[in-house]
DNA sequence: ACCTGAACACCGTTCAAGT
DNA sequence: ACCTGAACACCGTTCAAGT
């Protein structure tokens, strides 16, 4: 049951110095994490699945907020390690390539998800050095084509700004439940004479979420906003 | 100190019936919240700032999230009457107009902010009710300028998107505290040669939260690319 | 230097009771 | 029908102690 073997206990029934590490416990409150969602992970819960007395943890980090952030710089790095890179493509594929990547990355992944965008309550500079380089090579792609420095910051703005606001969509409403009843609403409350346009799309997705082809036509048309820019710059 | 006269208890130390309201704890609670936050607001704290028992909420509310489902409710109400309607501007300003009256009303107002971006931990299906007549008046608007109902829906989830996405960011550095110190880390990490962009650009503002006019800037890139759908179709 | 249990101040919620 | 305190199971964290 418990991580450690419990022959790791010597007679005092106590561990061994050294016989944590905080490694170990990122690695297993990661592993909580995946079973019983973020929100359930206490600090008992996971001492007790390390088979370790809960203030031991505190040994290693100052306060949960910190075991948090570590494990949120962990959770970015897998991202960046599942994300490909497109940076042979012609900017517009690059683009439109990159953020579908990060969307289809992170509605699958409840865990990365909850640790990269929700978990943010305290702004982690830590997790955020991890990611500056992937977004400046963003950023180089659209220098090289033409765009101003200010004008390309602006451009990943829009579009990872949009691409966050989808999977935060996308996991607010799967993390409540069963989806199933939403649509039973809609009938009832989207009379065409109430609200025209939303009552006349019938069936409309997105009240269970952003599906991945209208998060990427969303990105289409940001990015044919980005055409616009740089039109008449080269060719 | 209680928001409740003390004389509202009778002779045995108790309230006559009926002498508080659903609305009397909605209030009292939005009172607090604004004070110590959402995040500072327990059941008991309330309780007391409204003078009653603490069980005494359980039979106007079923739980906190029931409560907080309510408050959110109230903020949607408050930040709908706090919109203005540009609905007599040409499209592409009405767009602009709208979403950053809405960036302005809410990187303003921490309290609404955290109920209707931050809280969203439950989807609360209640307050987005509240959003819909909103969001189709927009897409009347698009739709009327030429846009199909699809085009609409996806330019309104990218301009909504990005604006909730750049409204979070704001609050999230801000939320933890001064953010003076932000910038001090940014010569250190911000080598040149390490990060070609975001190093030349010198002083990046985005460090401390989009600015108003770097929201703008995207803001106009979207809107951009809804012109050019729309362009050879009237005029 | 590292690991620990007991203890503290908090929390949301239930229950069985008052009026 | 409405209001209540006592009690419960949880939480994060501190402290003073063990080895």
């Amino acid at each position: 049951m418990a991580a450690f073997d419990s022959t790791e206990k010597n007679e005092s029934g106590r561990r061994e110095r050294g016989s944590i590490s905080g490694e170990q416990i990122i690695e297993g409150a990661l592993k909580l994490a995946r079973e019983v969602t973020i929100e359930g992970l206490s600090m008992p819960k996971l001492a007790q699945s390390l088979g370790i007395g809960v203030t031991s943890i505190y040994w290693y980090f100052r306060s949960k907020e910190d075991l948090l952030d570590e494990l949120t710089v962990a959770a970015t790095r897998q991202f960046q390690g599942q994300m490909s890179d497109f940076s042979d493509l012609p900017w517009p594929e690059y683009m439109l390539r990159h953020f579908i990547a990060m969307h289809d990355i992170l509605t699958e992944d409840d865990l990365l998800c909850d640790l990269l965008f929700f978990r943010n309550s305290k702004f982690s500079v830590n997790a955020l050095e991890h990611i500056w380089p992937q977004i400046d090579k963003t950023l180089q792609v659209l220098v090289a084509a033409g765009f101003t420095e200010e004008e390309a910051i602006h451009s990943h703005f829009l579009l990872s700004h949009y691409t966050r606001g989808c999977i935060i969509l996308w996991r607010l409403i799967h993390k409540a439940g069963k989806t199933e009843h939403i649509p039973v609403r809609v009938p009832a409350t989207f009379d065409v004479k109430r609200f025209p346009v939303l009552g006349s799309v019938g069936e409309w997705h997105s009240l269970r979420g952003t599906t991945p082809s209208e998060f990427e036509g969303g990105l289409r048309i940001a990015i044919e906003g980005m055409k616009a820019i740089v039109k008449d710059r080269r060719g």
